[in-house]
DNA sequence: AGAGAACCTGACAGATCCCGTCAGGTTTCG
DNA sequence: CGAAACCTGACGGGATCTGTCAGGTTCTCT
């Protein structure tokens, strides 16, 4: 890793919501063996860079995140300060955590300063969500004491009342349809806490106390399993872009956007209670484009078969 | 270089306001030569950092500068994100500018970007400003367009009226007193802007004019020879930290403080238009300390005795 | 269930470049 | 004038970075 590929990785990945080892490699000029290994010495480092593994995989840096450095923790920054240091030096400076390079010259290891990997934190589909900040906190914020493993306090607002501060478990984020939720128990019980509904957090000094056995992916899936089954459905569409304003007004807080695209469009998320909702993106003609899922667009094409015939 | 040496000297300069080539060698375990090559990497690369010869000489980080690369200048992202890339990766891309390392390769020159050194765009004695943000504009906010060598509107506010626009071909900045100030010329006539009442700035696409073989030290000379003159003498003193306020509520904007020191003693300047003002500090005795001038301490002490031999 | 798209890891040889040392230079301040 | 500070080039040795290769795991869609 040279320092200049460093920073324009950081750049690439702060840039673009989403990217592919293959592009980072395209970008930079070098291998994708090497791109992975760089990535990695980011994640180590303690970047909130997250990588999905299988089809629609990639890379991305969790929405929020300033190239900072002093966002890091400590024993992160100790991990970019201290590596290459003898035993002697770090004696010296009083510093007890072995950095990594250093517990790799000897074993091999991987970083063994306690903290939880962001891999292990974050679950989500591999349906791209959106690295505009969406508001409230944000998960590259949140994510620094999610590693810790500590017992979080949330000042949280439930719908239609003001907000209150509740102690929580996390198992870390998940990110669906466009939101990012906190996937945690609440006095044993799991909840899901949108971060828009998050005005701000502290950590405790308390460990996590997790249900054995009991992983964030699982948690995750036992509270959206009904979310299809409720007929939430979400519906992907791609929408010109002299045309998103109007959408917005139209279709409200059910529409999530991401960012603006060269060819001149906008992807963008409509949360809909049935498939017939989709009757409202008739409204855009041809500057509304629904990509998925199929029976969407299906239904959208018939709805508007209906109408050529209708004028017959 | 290696990336966690580059993060490691970026959080070191920022922690202090001034540091030296030897200090940073210490801290990060590497030569002083190394340590240089580093710090020539890093000013390459757009960060403003400052090194200052000569006694009392030292590195430091502008003022308000935060590790953030996206403040980076378009070359400066370039220098970044392509070198290492050769001639067909380039030209792939479109960009005309050779990266730095490859002319390196070439020829062994220096960066041929067309941007300004920070060297050369700030003047200051060796008497040690102070890092903390002072306010308004912060240097290391505006280096990025002084270093493009353009005019500049200014929104400036001259003492008792209301700030208007004022467009100045710029020399530099002077750092003097704890004050930051930019260096220009306003239609052929030089000025000294104090950065506090400058409240924003905009680049103009037009560069700048100055006039022939002058040179910013120069104008910085020129414009604050008669600062002495005046009597405006410059007091350095410590300060124990249990009476700071109390100096800030006595002493008022003639005092500038810097950053508390791990002895608990804070360091400022006192600006005295005579020397027999000095007279003020007496009221603090031993819990102020003057360091300088010689003759600024010489007087307090003479201030002093009076006082004992007056109850004798 | 299988295919394709995506990330992940270890090993190895060769190339690159980084580092420390050394020598000598320039600048600033008391 | 001396000391404290940064600056630069050259060189040899060693560290580390990179690309290649092989094989693995995960996720989604058909």
């Amino acid at each position: 890793m040279t320092p200049d590929r460093c920073f324009s990785l950081l750049l690439a990945l702060r840039s673009r919501p989403d990217t592919t080892v293959a592009a980072l490699a395209e970008d930079t000029g070098v291998s994708e063996r090497t791109v992975m290994r760089d990535l990695r010495w980011l994640q180590d480092a303690g970047f909130p860079v997250l990588a999905r593994r299988g089809r629609y995989g990639g890379v991305s840096m969790l929405p929020g995140a300033a190239l900072d450095t002093s966002r890091l923790t400590p024993p992160e920054r100790e991990h970019l300060a201290l590596t290459g240091l003898d035993e002697d030096q770090r004696r010296r400076l009083g510093v007890e955590a072995v950095s990594d390079r250093a517990r790799r010259k000897v074993a091999g290891a991987r970083s063994g300063d306690g903290l939880l990997a962001v891999g292990d934190l974050v679950v989500s589909d591999n349906r791209p969500w959106f690295g505009r900040d969406p508001g409230g906190v944000s998960p590259a914020a949140l994510i620094g004491d999610l590693r810790r493993g500590v017992r979080l306090k949330v000042h949280y607002e439930r719908t239609g009342r003001p907000p209150q501060w509740r102690t929580v478990d996390p198992y870390g984020l998940l990110a669906k349809g466009g939101r990012w939720y906190l996937v945690a128990d609440e006095a044993g019980t799991p909840r899901l806490l949108n971060l828009l509904k998050i005005d701000r957090w502290e950590p405790l000094r308390t460990a996590r106390r997790l249900r054995p056995d009991v992983r964030l992916a699982d948690v995750a899936a036992e509270l959206t399993s009904g979310w299809e089954t409720a007929g939430d459905l979400e519906v992907h569409l791609r929408i010109q872009a002299y045309q998103v304003e109007r959408a917005q007004r139209i279709l409200g807080s059910r529409l999530t956007l991401g960012e603006p695209e060269p060819d001149g469009t906008t992807p963008g998320v409509l949360r809909c209670r049935v498939l017939e909702d989709v009757r409202q993106i008739l409204a855009f003609a041809d500057s509304a484009t629904v990509t998925g899922p199929p029976e969407a667009r299906d239904h959208l094409k018939a709805l508007a078969q209906r109408i050529v015939d209708h004028y017959r």
